[in-house]
DNA sequence: ACCTGAACACCGTTCAAGT
DNA sequence: ACCTGAACACCGTTCAAGT
């Protein structure tokens, strides 16, 4: 408030305090993710922006947590529809592809999203989505239902891990330990990773996240759930 | 310190303040992680526990997401070895069985793990142990290599969210949130999602661990690297 | 070189009191 | 019922100053 003194411009365009709801509260979390980053978006500064204090948001909003899971709902409607031509797995590819690139654009939400899924009509209509692509390639059911959940994790905890790298210097370093220590494995000790040499880091992450999507793809194909779907 | 009277028992027990060294800093981590978790394991804390002030330890640590994969790489002592019998698939689901056992004993180090990967002796014996694995089960070497990274990655991340369910109730409300929801859905509206019903949140998740694993597997044998193994 | 006191700039959450 | 001031109990990190 201090830095604001350009407040009261108008009184339809911003008035200078709109009553709180979990609405507004929830956009004006977005606003300032997509401004700053997942990061900034704490009870303290989401209240300041609200022109209010903290505590007054915990009418709307339990925690944190569930702030967060809200953000990242309301980013599932962004995501690009799966489009209607190619075949069903060029078509399962490209929602996942997408649902992940929503991910990287907003980097700390993926983390986010690994720790509180989301729960609102986005999340269940993108579920819907792919059980029917899965349908559609004569995935059995049951195959399916587990397939979804580990092809949605696949894609946030790849977005989560690139995210984290890309956000801070600090955990780039730690990446860069890691590479070094790969590279400088001894064929003594550590053969196997000594010849495999630089196949063991190579590859665009676009590369391997569709490599992943492929494997598996395949394998939620292949392989039975233990219940078994011929006879359920 | 107001909370330690008991300090100096003997000075060969424990003196009152050994110098300070990153291996008797990263124990001390070790030590209150394992009493009360990650979350506990702050520069301030840390700082109490070993009779200094929080700046000292910068001499030693960059930050607290180096702390946290010190301390993830020590714990990667304590996973058991692959058995000797059994085949090269039973030997290496036992091998990530145990990795994912261990971070779902310490479930916000999964998190971390996820940030910040470890990349000291114990990480290399891991992966060169994989690999190992892999190479005996005739993956081609190209898919062994981002296989091991996939493989690892799936433990990690479903250690990671189960992990976070387990810690707060909160988080254990968003994901009956999630579970309603599901339950929920209209067959109107979102048919596979109905028609699956209680199959979408069947089985024990050691169950979907080890069906995850599988589809892993078997999909990283099937699918291909883009590179290519027999041109290399 | 190594260590540290003190400060800077923040957090989440609660709760008694107000309207 | 809804809102809030103020407090409680913390954070990570920096830096000038000491030894």
């Amino acid at each position: 408030m201090t830095e604001h003194p350009a407040a009261p411009r108008s009184r339809r365009e911003r008035p200078a305090k709109p009553a709180l709801a979990r609405e507004g509260i929830v956009a004006a979390a977005v606003e300032i993710m997509r401004a700053e980053g997942l990061q900034k978006v704490t009870m303290r500064r989401l209240a300041q922006e609200l022109d209010t204090g903290p505590a007054s948001l915990y009418v709307y909003v339990a925690n944190t947590a569930e702030l967060h899971a809200a953000i990242l709902d309301e980013l599932l409607g962004t995501i690009e529809r799966a489009p209607a031509e190619g075949t069903w797995r060029e078509r399962l590819e490209a929602l996942l592809t997408s649902y992940t690139a929503m991910l990287f654009e907003h980097p700390s939400l993926a983390r986010a999203a690994l720790a509180a899924r989301p729960s609102g009509e986005r999340y269940l209509n993108l579920i819907e989505t792919l059980l029917a692509l899965l349908a559609e390639g004569g995935i059995p059911p049951g195959q399916a239902a587990w397939g979804v959940d580990v092809l949605l994790q696949y894609a946030t905890a790849t977005a989560a891990e690139q995210a984290t790298r890309d956000q801070s210097p600090d955990a780039d370093a730690e990446w860069d330990a890691l590479t070094r220590a790969l590279r400088g494995a001894s064929a003594d000790t550590h053969p196997h990773i000594a010849a495999l040499g630089p196949q063991l880091l190579s590859g665009q992450p676009r590369q391997r996240l569709s490599w992943g999507f492929h494997v598996l793809i395949d394998g939620i194909g292949h392989i039975p759930t233990p219940t078994g779907d011929s006879c359920e």
